[in-house]
DNA sequence: TTGTAAAATCTTGTATACAAGGCTGGACAG
DNA sequence: CTGTCCAGCCTTGTATACAAGATTTTACAA
């Protein structure tokens, strides 16, 4: 009945968030009003609404008078966020664990076994991927929609630091040992394991963190404040 | 050196926002554009990206070509939002009990105060601004930034909601008798006890959450749509 | 009377024009 | 040579005009 209701605003945000997530506009990097008006053959007017959309989730960072860039964020920062990254997703597990149907249960095995294979493959790449399915999953095995938008946009924040993380060489193949940690727990029903898991899958503890922090490009962040 | 630089929009967004946390504008009231632009005496510009940043902080909904109207919720939703808060506000209770310098926990034990002698007058509406302000020293004392803006805006998004969960009488002394729990908690390091005492004192379980749905007023919420 | 359909009106979406604050560069003084 | 100040330009902030979709009203027919 309706093929096509287009917000071009919409549109817009959704291609700026893309071009961000997928690391094409780096952290720090300058978002002209009218460079992106020209490049997207608009006027500025939808283009400013984008990016107050894309401000408001912290993508970007709107200095008053002053334009605005792609959001960059300290080490500080960066830390605070993956740690209530880890609370999010190790509640999402502990109610997965407690919610999940029958139906549900098997996804997640399934997605689990795709996993596997790239992880096996060293396909770092499309592991990324897949691993963001086994995350979705277990998001929507919550039965709570709003702690799972929640959940993803706070993931999304973070992707653009998260892209260096799983590049190491036997990162993948750890990081799928750590998942079945999490699905032996979400299968078993076992709530509080699940927790566990997931919180040591996606943890700043250990070394991951430090990781990730020295792969990233030193424009990704900026000097600390304090 | 700089006293003010005014960013029209901004300071719509702070206004309405406050309308609707105030519950002068209640869910599911219209924003029509034109009206505000005419009634804060500034163009349909600046009201509109006002508007858009609170549909970001989900205190509005704006359907495309249907206008904006403060956000309503299913009893659902509101369900999800309360789990998902509670264990924010857990989250900030354990990592307050570890983190909380001295001068932190003397400011809490002070705020605490505060509170007893308002829950003692049975002054209903100080002790709600109270109670907001002991949360907020915990939130401090998380000694993590962005979680306390994330369970602020969590708050904040409730806000018009809880706003009918004090008024009854006794639910004060109540409230205030949760926060001891949490303050012994926190006061002795007890980062799990900490956590419990929170959950119990924001939980949706008992009958807290019954109380307040059915002292909402109908159009608040909308009817579920399952 | 009631239902449908079309037109008028009103609202939002987008573009453009204008105003105002910040940045860059150069000139001048120390 | 270096630092400061001023002028011009460039960007963002706001207002207004126009286009397009949605709602309401009204007319007509069953």
């Amino acid at each position: 009945m309706k093929p096509k209701a287009a917000p071009l605003a919409r549109e817009l945000r959704d291609r700026l968030e893309g071009e961000i997530l997928s690391g094409q506009r780096p952290p720090g990097s300058r978002l002209d009003e009218s460079k992106l008006a020209q490049h997207f053959g608009v006027s500025r007017t939808p283009v400013r609404e984008a990016l107050r959309e894309l401000a408001a989730a912290d993508l970007v960072v709107l200095r008053p008078r002053q334009g605005a860039v792609v959001a960059t964020v300290t080490v500080t920062q960066l830390l605070h966020m993956f740690e209530v990254m880890a609370e999010l997703e190790s509640f999402c597990a502990k109610l997965a664990a407690r919610r999940m149907s029958a139906e549900e249960r098997d996804q997640l095995l399934q997605v689990h076994e795709d996993c596997r294979e790239l992880a096996e493959k060293g396909e770092a790449h499309a592991y990324y991927d897949a691993n963001r399915c086994f995350h979705e999953v277990i998001y929507a095995g919550t039965h709570n929609t709003y702690l799972e938008e929640t959940t993803r946009n706070m993931r999304n924040r973070l992707q653009p630091y998260r892209r260096f993380q799983l590049h190491h060489p036997g990162r993948t193949m750890k990081s799928w040992k750590e998942h079945r940690a999490v699905v032996d727990a979400i299968l078993d029903g076992n709530a509080e394991a699940a927790a566990k898991a997931m919180s040591h899958h996606v943890t700043i503890q250990g070394d991951v963190f430090t990781d990730l922090i020295s792969a990233l490009p030193e424009s990704y962040v900026h000097a600390m404040t304090a």
